[in-house]
DNA sequence: TGCGAATCGTTGAATATTCAATATTTTCCA
DNA sequence: TGGAAAATATTGAATATTCAACGATTCGCA
């Protein structure tokens, strides 16, 4: 008696974000090369972009860094002089992150360079596509939440 | 004058295709820590499931790693016997990589988690939202490469 | 045929991430 | 009020990933 076949992996569900997260975020990276800066920091940037003062913990859930990752990534932003941290003066355990204005330059350069990804994107594989499929995405994540 | 706000983080594709693929891909995690057993791992059975020898390279496309680090976890899960290298005899350069019964014994566990796992998920999102973000998804794959 | 270029997989060093433990400050409530 | 528990961020050690270089084999073609 044969095993029954298993699904394959591409039509699981975790398997489809997966690859389709590497893909993009290797091609939104390219587009990075040219200022030297992982997708990462652009996400942290572009949420100091506010100019109001991030604590770590903020940081690390909006950016989807864990908490020791992203101490040590804002450590070689701040040596690049990207951000600053200023010490919370009304809970003194945290800090506050700030973008300096080198960094706010860098933030608009890397803005430009996301919103031609995702208009190329949205080019070769459809306006209505890609509104749909950032509702559904937007959707699934506040389920799982 | 005032810098144009810019979109927020939350609405790009990249974005959101990186927190649904990281909060889902947590709760596979979860489902498969009674196992011992990174998702990779499950990605490299499951393709290895087919009986028939698949090379590194084969694999690390299909897993979604890179060579080295393919090669890594393939030392590991050697370690673990839940799978083993064969030199391709037609191309020596080559190696062939099976999965052992007690590869093929926990890949069959960990199917079944994972498609508990999908389940779940298209019980809280819905039957309809769900195919239509795999479709979605796959067409978004195939734009991209 | 032979030899330069390409392919395949691995390795070692450099880098990055994670886990557990720590220091500091605040909160809670007995 | 005092002190235990929780929250916040960082650190150091262990682990994992990546980059560049290598060795072996095959391919292309002059």
């Amino acid at each position: 008696m044969a095993r029954s076949p298993s699904k394959p992996i591409t039509e699981h569900l975790a398997y489809l974000l997966a690859q389709a997260n590497r893909e993009i975020n290797r091609q939104l990276d390219a587009r990075f090369r040219t200022e030297g800066v992982p997708v990462e920091q652009w996400r942290i940037l572009k949420v100091l972009s506010d100019g109001k003062g991030h604590s770590m913990g903020e940081l690390a859930e909006a950016v989807l860094l864990n908490h020791p990752t992203l101490t040590k990534m804002v450590d070689r932003m701040v040596s690049d002089s990207l951000v600053y941290r200023v010490q919370d003066s009304d809970d003194r355990r945290k800090v506050l992150m700030f973008s300096s204005e080198r960094g706010k330059a860098l933030t608009q350069r890397l803005n430009s360079l996301a919103l031609s990804q995702e208009s190329h994107i949205a080019e070769s594989y459809g306006n209505k596509a890609t509104a749909e499929l950032k509702r559904l995405l937007e959707s699934l994540i506040e389920k799982a939440n």
